[in-house]
DNA sequence: TTGTATGCGTTATCAG
DNA sequence: CTGATAACGCATACAA
């Protein structure tokens, strides 16, 4: 049994409530019965339970994450920021995962609920809505990384996919490629599928190039989808010199399918890839990419919800820039 | 403000005790009084304070997890591992870095101790003499994952350093590489670094090979550790054909600066991973490796602490296999 | 400067 | 089958 003030109280002698003073050292004590309280603290070995002092506080110091995964260097840079800011300002991180395809995501809403985390990080997950009702049900402030909804009051940061995607094919063409080919977009995905899918095709337009639907290989976010869209391109006889990925890991599927069959990057293909992720400077050739900032993406999220906590702000959506990171993987045709 | 037993017990005509009975269904009651508390618990939007019942329950359901890091694909899996495992059998999981090298290691164990975890789960840290202490005075169930210390009390599950480094490299040496260099171990590293440099030496040893201490580049485990000790090596102009490494993102990082001085691997020079994480299968070409089961690791740890907790058995440690995963980064000389 | 008393939301032990 | 009531560990308004 771990000791409480109770405890330190009586060894003390004095009352719960002085030693609850000098423990929070609110001050209003004279200097003797502070080095008293302190020393028998000490000796017992007496450590605060936050969670009584979150039942009277009614405020529990945590911050809940709920993310699809944190397999991926995605993930894993956009958590790290969160959790380095939230122990900067003396929150603790609650981690939970929604599910490949936020399939749990109602379940760990609702245990974020009952934890009474003080406020709530979604990352990456698309909210429907009924999961939009539970998420505002809860009453704690929120925000979304890298997702939105339809819904005015579900504050977000993100890139706009849209022209992030929009960059990259352009990049592409001003590199005099004209047959381009778009691989691991879901277009069912609205916030981050068919965005980038509208985006490289917006971009092929706008410099008079038709869409050719055969060279948009859908698929996730995956290694596994970059190979299997890069083995259709081969399987299909397609004369692309270039193709634009939805992930940096599709990018390094498209290039080991390339390896395997004898296709050089960037000599006979081109690729660009999506997120800058910690994968895309170590592939080979070093990755070309539009960057999201997603340590700072973690970080600034985290920030908002905070300030929105301490002063009852509201947090306001926004819309952060990309930025293409020129590396390797692109050659300039002539 | 939410809901409490009390609202719902006001408003159903019944008492605290009996809402507190139909909501954790504990039986003893009649339907209807049941199907009313259940109304008027819906009706009022209650959720249940997990901290309230934590306090007087005296266990949180929560399990903490320190990392120094989860940037890295080798956590990313452990921690998936575990977050999958607790979330099963209803744990939740709070997170926090430890820092670079251990260095929030008090606080984060201060931390977990305040948040009265129920297990704990450390990962890849250094303990030293006064965080062991720490460790055990908090007198909850904890086991260590891919770590160790020199006490007999401290649990772990990890796999053998040293004779997965010696089963690399007598892969190597089976395939007649003679000359073969290791990179991105430290030797101060008593855990992960130093067994793995013994390792190498040993199966040299053991195969009448010489050992030259110019072919150990010591480092980090990282990517840019990697590329700094083959840029030392081609400065060095050692005749090395192949090179083993402490991690697979330093094998990573040997493969990019060898692709940048158009070092063909496996052809001029072959190359060796550790842990088998997920960028092993992502290189060009695929990485050779030898495999930690990363995700089991987590899991089968997040089990032990569970299954500690529950019935208050002691953790045996536990040395898992490693095994050596071969894929296309070693040549066979002739 | 210090102590008393009360309540936070819940469970659990009694009686009834 | 149900209801008082006392904890759980702590913070705090109010008294002294």
């Amino acid at each position: 049994m771990a000791a409480t003030i109770k405890d330190i109280a009586r060894v003390a002698g004095v009352s719960t409530a002085t030693v609850s003073r000098v423990i929070n050292n609110l001050g209003g004590y004279n200097e003797e019965t502070e080095k008293k309280v302190m020393a028998v603290a000490k000796a017992l070995g007496y450590r605060k339970n936050e969670n009584a002092r979150s039942l009277v506080q009614k405020s529990t110091n945590t911050i809940g994450v709920i993310m699809p995964d944190v397999t991926t260097a995605f993930y894993g840079d956009i958590i790290k920021g969160i959790e380095d800011t939230s122990y900067e300002h003396g929150y603790s991180v609650i981690l939970t995962h929604a599910g490949s395809h936020g399939s749990r995501i109602h379940e760990s809403m609702n245990l974020m609920g009952e934890r009474r985390v003080d406020g709530l990080i979604i990352v990456s997950v698309e909210l429907h809505e009924t999961a939009i009702e539970a998420l505002t049900s809860l009453g704690i402030p929120f925000i979304l990384l890298s997702t939105k909804t339809n819904r005015e009051d579900t504050p977000y940061i993100k890139v706009d996919d849209y022209s992030a995607a929009y960059t990259a094919v352009k990049y592409l063409i001003d590199n005099n490629h004209r047959s381009i080919g778009m691989a691991g977009a879901n277009p069912d995905d609205s916030i981050a599928g068919s965005p980038r899918i509208n985006g490289y095709t917006q971009a092929l337009l706008d410099h008079g190039i038709k869409v050719d639907l055969n060279l948009i290989k859908p698929g996730g976010f995956s290694f596994e989808s970059g190979k299997t869209a890069m083995q259709a391109f081969i399987e299909d006889e397609a004369s692309i010199t270039a193709v634009f990925c939805a992930s940096d890991e599709v990018a390094l599927g498209i290039m080991s399918t390339c390896f395997e069959n004898e296709i050089s990057v960037p000599n006979d293909i081109s690729v660009v890839g999506y997120d800058n992720s910690k994968v895309s400077h170590m592939s080979i050739p070093p990755l070309t990419t539009v960057a999201q900032p997603l340590y700072e993406m973690g970080r600034e999220g985290c920030l908002e919800v905070i300030a929105a906590i301490q002063n009852k702000c509201k947090i306001e959506s926004k819309v952060i820039p990309h930025e293409l990171v020129v590396r390797k993987s692109v050659k300039k045709l002539t």
